[in-house]
DNA sequence: TTGTGTTTTACGACCTCC
DNA sequence: GGAGGTCGTAAAACACAA
């Protein structure tokens, strides 16, 4: 494909650094398996299935709104577990109608947000009486515990599990 | 409307592990 | 070396006050 010459996109960082080199396996295979869209206008969001005709940076369109639906699911498969393996995230992607890719990408930017909302937790709270350190870790995530290197956390699904709503499914199980 | 702040996709760079 | 992790960031989409 035309994979190694897709760098300038749409302008972004139009002062670039300086290129060391190029990520090549990010334009490899899936990125372009996207459809293209049937002149569907901008907005798809609630549309049903509006993201399987999604694109990227290297298309027309700089990035697709996934459906509730598909968000649903999403958040779903992360309240199971913070880490996806790599099973889930393909019957995830063929459920959704997404690559494998974008739905690793979400589960990367939830991370970063459940972060980002963490700290800014931490941030608020008074800095006075700290009696009880890491009560902050009631939520799942111990800032200060690094992620599965390495890919999968086995024991990922005890950070939720006794606090999640949901069910532990039978795949998540040993 | 529109101006502005926030959230959501997507990527580049770099790192670690197998 | 490749896959997947974080971090930082661009830009579209969205929310909402003025």
């Amino acid at each position: 494909m035309e994979a190694s010459g897709v760098i300038p996109l749409l302008g972004r960082k139009s002062r670039e650094k300086p290129p060391r080199n190029i990520c090549c396996r990010l334009f490899s295979t899936e990125l372009f398996g996207y459809e293209e869209p049937s002149g569907r206008p901008a907005k798809l969001r609630g549309l049903g299935g509006g993201a399987e005709q999604g694109k990227t940076r290297t298309k027309d369109k700089y990035r697709v709104v996934y459906t509730d639906h598909q968000r649903l699911e999403l958040e779903k498969e992360f309240h199971y577990s913070r880490y996806i393996t790599i099973r889930r995230k393909s019957e995830l992607a063929a459920n959704l109608g997404l690559t494998e890719r974008q739905v690793k990408i979400w589960f990367q930017n939830r991370r970063a947000k459940e972060r980002k909302v963490n700290k800014k937790k931490q941030q608020q709270q008074p800095p006075a009486p700290q009696l009880t350190p890491a009560l902050d870790t009631l939520e799942g995530t111990p800032t200060s515990v690094g992620p599965p290197l390495g890919g999968l956390d086995p024991s990922n699904t005890g950070l939720l599990g006794a606090s999640s709503p949901v069910p532990v499914k039978e795949e998540f199980l040993p």
